[in-house]
DNA sequence: GTCTATACGGGGATAGAC
DNA sequence: GTCTATCCCCGTATAGAC
């Protein structure tokens, strides 16, 4: 589309994206954004009506390609098991390699009570989240799953073991031994690994595994909505 | 023992706890402090000399009655599975039930990394976190629990559990089409325990629960450290 | 488009009377 | 112990020159 542009307006949401997420949105102040996009603060006012649509807009291009790419991952052929693996092992590399990702969408929830971000989290309920859900439905159908658990209550618990690893990083960090700057890249990612292996087994532990053959029962197409 | 006294201080204290979980250190003033406990906002640096020692006595106390609590739950009587499973649902009911507890803490990780926290979760460490994965390790060599998961990530997968729905309360809320106020209580109490049953499953899956009689294996001795 | 200068409000902390 | 009054700094946002 209207691609070029590294224009002094892609500077500045850069610059408040990253203090954002450093700071939060009180606490960080015009004049910082400026000097870390090297503009003067004022200009800021040129680009964005006021220091709120200026947070906004960093929220919504965040949310943009979270959704995006995670729908992607979730859309993928396979079998549901599978599927939800790896979204969950997207989902960790996602928040581990962008750093600005999850805690400024966290910083969102805790300042705000996620005020500012209900556009996008309608969009997530009605993308990722529903697929997730309906995924792991798919699996309770099929017998890997088991029946019993409530599918939206099964997603997020697994989404849980990921994300609040990052949320309580600076305590997780104390309690394995390291210092508060959290744990290192490849526990990290052994972490995640782990939780992965944690989320799928409650959901396939003791289930129909055994039950034979993929029993077609009239199964109700899945209806994309 | 000394028991009298609902100081001024007490109120301040009390007062400080209830914003400062609203609010977040930086979101508090001074006057709003004095305000809410009933007097003017200069007695405060009577009793403290500044607002951070404020905020660092509120701490303190928050995480005294929650590792008093929690230890005592961890220690009682009682195979493993039962003793996690009572310690997960006293976690979310303690949360739940006890406003400022999770967002006091949780507005410290994010907003300073917990630098003002470390000794509490220190502390933390060395007795809650320590006992649960002891808990888990015992589960292991008895043969209730899988042999394969590492006994801290387990750990924290299964608090992860809890702890992440209240972190993402408004976006739970949206999800699972209530407002951004979050889940009614019914639903919190419904998520909790279908979040206990989830780590227990994840953590029994294919165990050799049907290896019969309690195997007597030498049983290598727990070693308190 | 980008800058300088400034108005205006509010927050932490202290001095000192009672 | 508790209050009034006040100092000083800093943040948002605007006016207006270049």
């Amino acid at each position: 589309m209207h691609a070029p542009a590294p224009d002094t307006r892609d500077q500045i949401l850069d610059a408040a994206e990253a203090l954002f997420a450093r700071q939060g949105f009180a606490g960080t102040t015009i004049k910082q954004i400026g000097a870390e996009a090297g503009v003067n603060s004022a200009l800021l006012y040129y680009y964005f009506r006021d220091k709120e649509q200026l947070y906004r807009a960093t929220l919504e291009r965040l949310a943009q390609g979270l959704i995006r790419r995670g729908v992607e991952r979730l859309d993928a052929p396979g079998p549901p098991e599978a599927r939800l693996r790896a979204f969950l092992e997207f989902q960790a590399d996602a928040v581990a390699s962008q750093p600005n990702l999850w805690p400024i969408f966290l910083r969102e929830l805790v300042d705000h009570s996620a005020r500012h971000a209900v556009e996008q989290i309608r969009l997530l309920a009605a993308t990722v989240f529903r697929r997730i859900c309906d995924l792991i439905a798919e699996g309770q159908r099929t017998g890997v799953f088991r029946a019993e658990l409530d599918p939206r209550f099964a997603a997020i618990a697994c989404v849980s073991t990921i994300l609040h690893f990052f949320t309580a990083r600076p305590a997780i960090g104390i309690f394995l031994g390291f210092g508060t700057e959290g744990p290192p890249k490849d526990t990290v990612r052994a972490y995640a690994r782990h939780a992965a292996d944690f989320a799928l087994a409650a959901l396939t532990a003791g289930a129909a595994a055994r039950a034979p053959a993929p029993r077609r029962r009239p199964q109700r197409r899945t209806r994309s909505r």
